[in-house]
RNA sequence: GUGACCGUAGCUCAAAGGUAGAGUCCCGGAUUGUGAUUCCGGUUGUUGUGGGUUCGAGUCCCAUCGGUCACCCCA
């Protein structure tokens, strides 16, 4: 029978392995708690119409990244969600979150793009999410910026660089897209087939080309920065005033400018040198019109989201090796009625908050000590017919030299406890 | 979606068209109740899959699937 695989670009992650997702998930954890964020969990699967509003019709992840299908059952189409802030925002219009005051949120899960995998990007991936829902900023812009570099510091990623820029109101936008295309069409035998689509769908998305050519043309476009009006430029200027006082180091990039079209004003990337063409760990901005595009009431909002996958990459390169927690004990059974006495005190020894693996499948002495070794327990836990008949166990020391002692059953724990 | 490179034992890798190997891991034994070290022995496999060329294919050709990296895109 021809065996079955994983589905591309989808990928098991194996327990040493998620041993540094747990350390990973941990940490961020307990840092979401001391900045104030609260869990907010949404579906994998939303329908299709959330995405195509939220995101853009003429953005890549929409025209073709979307995992999407039509539920013939309840004729509904439906998507599994390529990013968050639009299952947060839908949630959070919904169940009128922000109805008594903003809300500090964050989310965490798998999201789907079909795109061809490669380093650093998969169809199934994970993405740590945070968002200030009902701020105007740009005080908590800076918050996340400074949060963000508090986790890097945490995390002992020393490595990343942020960039930095105001895209505007959607008005100077587009007044800046018109000037833009008018500068594109001029040199519009160097485009690429890409830029010359993006001419009547997204031109903005060319400024970010790798075509040399196109970078070129590019090159000596008006900065979209000559065109924020005065309460754009406040606002930028306010985020940079606080960046600096916090310390932070950013380079203003003119020509960032992130691909979904639900961003204004901030966007920003934290990008990494050593993790080949998918270097951004972590991106995001601010999203003032996306409540009142999904039918809400018009609400400022924030956020920003971070690649798993790419940041336990930096851990595992730079050497990080998972927090273990070994057994304290592994309990080896020999002989008639054992395996009772065993499996009693394995659970006495749990209940006192030891980790305890007790020995299944069979095998001689040899055999249990190896397993027991091999599982990296502190302690082997003997119970023989000789412990068994004296109500005993003979507890062996497989880390350090001390001497095995033979003890009885009730006073295990504390021996295991004071080691 | 496009391109380049690569698929051999659970893992890391050899075998330059002529009998598929090593290390590691795993299992057993060296005092029938004692691990990790040492010694002895043992299983590693439809060479990703399907075709083709050839007296003969792991090796050459085609297709397909998968991996890696890049384009593209973004976390």
């Amino acid at each position: 029978m021809q065996t079955l695989q994983a589905v591309r670009g989808m990928n098991d992650v194996l327990p040493d392995e998620a041993e540094l997702w747990l350390d990973f998930e941990a940490t961020v954890q307990d840092w979401l708690a001391r900045y104030g964020y609260r869990n907010l969990r949404t579906p994998l699967v939303e329908h299709t119409a959330l995405f195509r509003r939220a995101i853009g019709e003429a953005t890549d992840i929409v025209e073709k990244e979307m995992y999407s299908w039509r539920d013939e059952l309840n004729d509904e189409d439906l998507t599994l969600r390529p990013e968050g802030t639009a299952s947060c925002v839908r949630a959070a219009i919904e169940h009128s979150l922000v109805y008594d005051g903003p809300k500090r949120v964050w989310y965490a899960g798998p999201m789907y793009r079909h795109e061809r995998p490669q380093k650093g990007r998969y169809r199934q991936f994970h993405q740590y999410g945070v968002e200030a829902l009902g701020y105007p900023g740009p005080d908590v812009d800076a918050e996340h910026i400074v949060m963000c570099a508090a986790l890097w510091r945490e995390l002992g990623l020393a490595n990343l660089r942020l960039e930095l820029n105001s895209i505007g109101s959607p008005e100077e936008r587009a007044r800046y897209r018109a000037e833009l295309v008018k500068h594109l069409e001029k040199h519009h035998d160097r485009l690429d087939a890409d830029a010359k689509r993006r001419l009547q769908t997204n031109p903005l998305r060319t400024l970010d080309s790798k075509n040399p050519m196109v970078q070129e043309v590019v090159a000596s476009a008006p900065s979209l920065l000559l065109y924020l009006g005065e309460a754009s430029l406040a606002h930028f200027d306010a985020l940079k005033r606080l960046l600096a006082a916090a310390g932070i180091e950013y380079r203003i990039n003119p020509k960032l400018v992130r691909g979904l079209d639900y961003y204004n004003l901030t966007v920003f990337e934290w990008i990494s040198p050593d993790l080949g063409a998918q270097g951004t760990v972590c991106g995001g901005g601010r999203y003032d019109g996306l409540f009142a595009q999904l039918g809400g009431k018009p609400t400022p909002a924030t956020g920003f989201a971070m690649g798993n996958e790419r940041l336990i990459a930096l851990l595992r390169d730079s050497g990080r090796k998972p927090s273990s927690r070994p057994p304290h004990g592994y309990v080896i059974h020999q002989g008639e009625g054992t395996l009772e006495f065993a499996l009693k005190l394995a659970e006495e020894l749990r209940a006192q908050n030891l980790r305890i693996v007790l020995h299944a499948g069979g095998g001689g002495m040899k055999s249990q000590m190896k397993k027991a070794d091999g599982s990296g327990a502190l302690y082997a836990l003997i119970v023989g017919e000789d412990e068994l008949k004296a109500g005993e166990v003979s507890v062996k020391p497989l880390r350090s030299g001390g001497p095995q002692l033979r003890l009885a059953h009730d006073a295990v724990a504390n021996a295991l406890k004071g080691s």
